[in-house]
DNA sequence: GACGACTAGTCGTCTAGACAAATTTCGGAC
DNA sequence: GTCCGAAATTTGTCTAGACGACTAGTCGTC
């Protein structure tokens, strides 16, 4: 690493613009140039202090704001990487993450994070279309293409209708065969509401993503082809690496 | 400011949690047990580093999260605030800001920030079917709803077809209606992409957010009956204040 | 009464230093 | 060669203190 920095020089002080935004305006754009590639370990905290002159505080606040944008990845004890590409996701009434997935060719997996049954609160009752408290399987499940976590879902259905789920889940985490064995072949979603928050401690965790970084959160709800109300289902997607697509 | 603090007592030091995140669930606890209202002021950072026995860099860094999270305001020089509620804005192919926001009982404006002419390079002139290099008005517009910013879009429309946007936005901000004066009494959205990203300096300012707070990022593109492309939109949700709802 | 300067309160940025936690490296034992 | 453990490297958290920037009020002058 002993390339010589890129010139514009010395940080301007007390110019009005703070001095960990001219770092990361500096690193994005030398980023953007192509510097490092996708993947590509940036140099370390030390390093960048050196380069900067500035407080490690200052170069980590500067790198915070990077990773919160999506741009780099920082990992404690290994350092900090250039973020790699985005995936298309698409939205529509019969999205259904493997195809989606094989679309732009990546292996899809799924991986069950735990299945429960409990009575359900008044919204989530009215939702389903059940009374309230009457019982419900709840599933989590992690979805990832080549490996990578995509998106954490949590899929609520009618205990009464899809008691077998519990089962079926764990010996194969696609929800859309799980369902087909308890009589739903086919299914449509509805409604999908979107928003985005940071992810909590273990959302992060699970999709291996920065606690910095935003999750895109979708709600919706899936119906069959009777349009008795299948699932309510709650997903959140690493937002650095997928895009929703809505087509109208 | 009396009053006590509610008790889970002081905070568990080498427990494998750090202290800024026991403040911040605490805080979040409160917030939604209601202690204190939307809108309302909370305690300064001098407060709360005396009340948890920490230092107040220790506090900011759970403000921050908290801030980043949408369920507080920071204002510098005036406190903190609890945040307020939520709009649904639904897109789909008809999706106009307008009717959006009167459905919801509240009162949209637009402000049209800038309007420029300039050449299309490579991927907007193919989104928008012209040649690249040919000249494209780009209007950037902030949308208002009870007079609270909701959304920044920036506009790409063909400059041979609609010279006279310019002025006819100049006069009255409304895309629909300067489209209609065009000859374009219709149009409809194709495809809308969603990400999520942390806004720019600009965008924030304009969109009178927080920097740490997620924005929504929709790109869409709307065709005239006949097919051919009006115009390429790129818009920035305030993603604490609105959520996107899609209809299958 | 209107205006402006001043001041206190509050959040924003930067520096400095220490130690913890996670990862990688490397040498020695076998 | 393989495995284990210590050391080095790198990021994460916390404390401490200083000063800048913005807001809102106060008080004096005109």
């Amino acid at each position: 690493m002993t390339e010589a920095a890129p010139q514009p020089g010395p940080l301007a002080r007390r110019e009005g613009v703070s001095l960990w935004r001219q770092i990361q305006l500096a690193l994005e754009g030398e980023i953007a140039a192509g510097r490092w590639g996708p993947g590509a370990r940036l140099p370390t905290e030390a390093e960048l202090t050196a380069r900067f002159g500035v407080n490690r505080h200052t170069v980590r606040r500067a790198m915070e704001e990077l990773e919160a944008r999506g741009l780099v990845r920082v990992e404690q004890g290994r350092g900090s990487f250039v973020a790699e590409d985005v995936l298309d996701y698409r939205l529509g009434p019969r999205t259904r993450f493997s195809e989606n997935i094989r679309r732009q060719n990546r292996e899809p997996e799924g991986r069950l994070i735990r299945v429960a049954e409990m009575p359900a609160e008044a919204s989530l009752a009215e939702a389903l279309g059940i009374r309230r408290g009457r019982p419900v399987i709840v599933a989590e499940r992690l979805a990832l293409a080549n490996g990578r976590p995509v998106v954490l879902g949590t899929h609520h259905f009618p205990a009464a209708r899809f008691g077998r789920l519990p089962e079926l889940l764990a010996a194969n985490p696609s929800i859309t065969a799980a369902l087909a064995a308890c009589g739903v072949p086919d299914y449509r979603r509805q409604v999908t509401r979107i928003t985005a928050r940071l992810p909590t401690p273990e959302e992060a965790e699970l999709l291996q993503q920065s606690r910095n970084r935003p999750v895109l959160v979708t709600e919706a709800v899936n119906t069959d082809p009777q349009g008795a109300v299948v699932d309510v289902t709650i997903a959140r997607y690493a937002a650095g690496r997928v895009q929703l697509v809505v087509e109208s």
